[in-house]
DNA sequence: TGTACATCAGTGAACGCGCGTTCACTGATGTAC
DNA sequence: TGTACATCAGTGAACGCGCGTTCACTGATGTAC
């Protein structure tokens, strides 16, 4: 048997080396996420983005078709962060409990706590940003939403049925109700966050939300 | 004593008349509002608003100083409006029941009914859309914002405290964010409804938000 | 009752600026032989 | 190892369109005497 060809020499360490301009592309994903969030798509233009990002407008439609091309990889990318986010502190509730409502329980203070130390730059608000402005924009780049919010539910439901089965509940709300309360909340207390500059908002309302799933499964 | 001077006749019915510039500039307003809510305001254009009102452009600008002043005069209409929407549930409520929380269970039920029929032209739209646009607003445009949602929290806080001194709480939730839940809920279900074209969200996380009242109060 | 003037509720044309988009071109880097 | 070519990651100038805003002007309605 032949001895197997040397091997070509590789570098140590592969570092996943991103291109030049997969690093552009995502310095330029970064700012216009941060401008967005803050003042809404429209209010961002894209002479801003290539200034602070240190290239020419031009340099902007190598990366992206449109403006709306923009919006989809913008989607893409931060709610997909999002659902990481969510499936790290499920993922570490559950190894903390093997009761799912109390992992749940924990969960849902693990998110809390969470919330507690973002700013206003909440990945959700993606979805409240993107929902409050221009309908015209690409059917796809809403379908985009619409799936990442329903995967985003159907977990919460699944995780709820799973802690009914154990624990008959005490009040009379609907499973797929408590799981839209947590966009609800969310949402809602980022709302508020904004609204009346109050940080703690979606903190103290996700606590609320824990209170009556405390009540809803485990009486006063 | 001399007899008072005759009075001059007044048309039997004060009918309020309102100028025609009054009702130009009403009609305006409610075009705004319609396009704002739906697709955000930098989006919407004054040219597409006097098309629709069958004016020329420089009519607008008879009615309004500015774009500015437009959205100052769309947030002062319809908050003040949703605050009069909100008192008359209230009182009716209150009419229906002398205890504070059944009122309150009421005003829950009524308010849910409401959102049902409401299309996503809810009026607390109006603060989660301006909340999410440009922040380079006249800082009053905001304070104006700030000033209705405050007010609504502080007409919930009142009555919550009140219930909570005939019902010992059974739960662990403040007052305060039990209010501010009112608020999120609305927020939240709203940005649901839109994003998921589901119009029963609001309906659904008031009933929702019913029952951890009433657990709160009651127990299950 | 008629006339003079003032206010109301606009019109029409023009302006300028910013923004999204295009297109021909270019230096740096990578690859084949 | 050197050369030829291809791809990458942009630049720079220009365009055109829409949008907010201004300004001089105007017909209709209201008011004073």
């Amino acid at each position: 048997m032949p001895t197997p060809p040397p091997e070509k020499t590789v570098p140590m360490v592969q570092p996943a080396r991103r291109t030049k301009g997969e690093r552009t592309r995502e310095r330029i994903l970064d700012l216009a996420y941060e401008a967005v969030i803050r003042k809404g798509f429209a209010a961002t233009s894209i002479e801003e983005l290539v200034e602070a990002a240190g290239l020419t407008k031009s340099g902007f439609f190598y990366h992206f078709k449109d403006k709306t091309d923009l919006a989809r990889q913008l989607i893409e990318t931060y709610t997909g962060r999002n659902m990481d986010f969510l499936d790290t502190l499920a993922l570490r509730a559950r190894e903390l409990s093997d009761d799912p409502l109390h992992s749940f329980l924990i969960f849902l203070k693990l998110y809390a706590e969470q919330m507690e130390e973002m700013t206003s730059a909440h990945p959700g608000c993606m979805v409240a940003t993107v929902t409050f402005q221009d309908h015209a924009w690409d059917q796809s780049v809403r379908q985009l939403l619409i799936d990442q919010v329903v995967a985003w539910r159907g977990h919460f439901i699944g995780w709820l049925e799973e802690i009914a089965a154990a624990y008959p509940p005490k009040g009379y709300a609907r499973t797929v109700d408590m799981a839209d309360a947590i966009l609800a909340f969310t949402y809602g207390g980022m709302t508020i966050a904004r609204a009346l500059a109050d940080e703690t908002a979606i903190s103290r309302q996700t606590m609320m939300f824990r209170e009556t799933v405390r009540l809803h499964f485990l009486g006063a």
